[in-house]
DNA sequence: CCCAAAAACCATACGTCGTATAAAATAAGT
DNA sequence: ACTTATTTTATACGACGTATGGTTTTTGGG
């Protein structure tokens, strides 16, 4: 890893750390790109070369908790249960983060839910967690647990828009009632199907 | 109905004419809010209080598609069929009419998809299709065909999400092979789960 | 060490979307 | 016909994201 790569992830750190802390005080719309910029002490053009649209910066955020999650997802893999409890564990951690930053979390969830990208498969702005749907998937396919007359892409896409829409749909309902978006049951839906019982 | 009413309709109509015109001859991007202002003869204020977002002149546009489709659609409800089919033809016969106007459907969708109004309820930006989902899985649920712990809306919601996800796979994967986006299998999917066979 | 080539950065202007506001025009009710 | 409420208009504005053209920093080779 080059000086150049260095510095460059170094300052991709900072703008992320200036953004969120301006994100976490005023709120995301009352945070313009300018001030973001010049919190981070660099061009406006230069914070667009690194983050194209505004709402990236909420990609990065989602990526870095990802990356701090890590450990439990991969102690969550290396488990012997099924597909299903494993799809299940692993939307309900993430539920969990949701249910801390709601306002951020919609954000990004809308962003996410509309992004191009997830149908190309840009790597630059995935999330970090479809990698790990895609994985649980295809293993689930292997053991017969699956139908694998769809991609484990096709099916992480399928499950990926059935999670933000229910994790819309619980942000809409203003009444949480305190337990977060119950994704378990998104599973299960994914699983069975609305035919079965 | 007064003459006020009257002549707000004339003019919205009169508004999505001289902005489905010049879409597809240059394009959704291509064109401004002012320049469709202008081609229909009002202020650009107004022009917003019509339709609050760009895209919500596509949303227009596809409330005329069902209305115009409402025949078939009703035939397609008398019929005997079960719900699983009836979903199916239901889709297909929108799957055909995005094959036609790609570049639109595209935008369409991926505003549609990330309405938080979709969510919510503002039947002011409802797509016309999501009503008659809910009544064929509604009417699933009575007959016993489709499972009743999810509220048919849900259940509405869940279906778009696939739809319109298997929608964009489709938009982004260039080589349709004239196919079409093939909502059946997500039909399928939708009804059978993922997990048997 | 120095110098060119390449990459990153900067200041600035610009086009567009969508909002706000205050004035002008149109409709409705009496 | 006069008042009142609604709609339309002109205009300015803030913010996002793009484009341009020039300046600084880094890299690699003599």
């Amino acid at each position: 890893m080059s000086r150049r790569e260095r510095k460059k992830e170094e300052t991709r750190q900072r703008i992320l750390d200036a953004a969120m802390v301006l994100f976490q005080r005023q709120g995301f719309d009352a945070v313009t790109m300018e001030r973001i910029a010049e919190e981070a002490d660099i061009a406006k053009a230069t914070l667009y070369s690194y983050f194209p649209v505004k709402e990236a910066l909420l990609v990065g955020w989602m990526q870095r908790l990802t990356a701090e999650l890590r450990p439990d997802v991969e102690a969550l893999l290396r488990g012997q249960a099924g597909t299903r409890a494993r799809l299940k564990r692993l939307l309900v951690l993430f539920g969990r983060i949701a249910q801390e930053r709601r306002a951020l979390i919609e954000r990004y969830a809308l962003f996410r839910i509309s992004s191009r990208e997830r149908f190309c498969g840009d790597p630059t702005l995935r999330s970090g967690i479809d990698g790990i749907l895609t994985r649980i998937l295809s293993e689930g396919q292997q053991r017969g647990e699956v139908r694998n007359d769809v991609s484990p892409e096709e099916l992480t896409n399928h499950l990926e828009s059935l999670s933000l829409s229910a994790l819309m749909m619980w942000l809409a309902a203003a009444d949480d009632g305190g337990q977060g978006p119950r994704l378990e049951k998104i599973v299960d839906l994914f699983f069975d199907g609305i035919g079965g019982q």
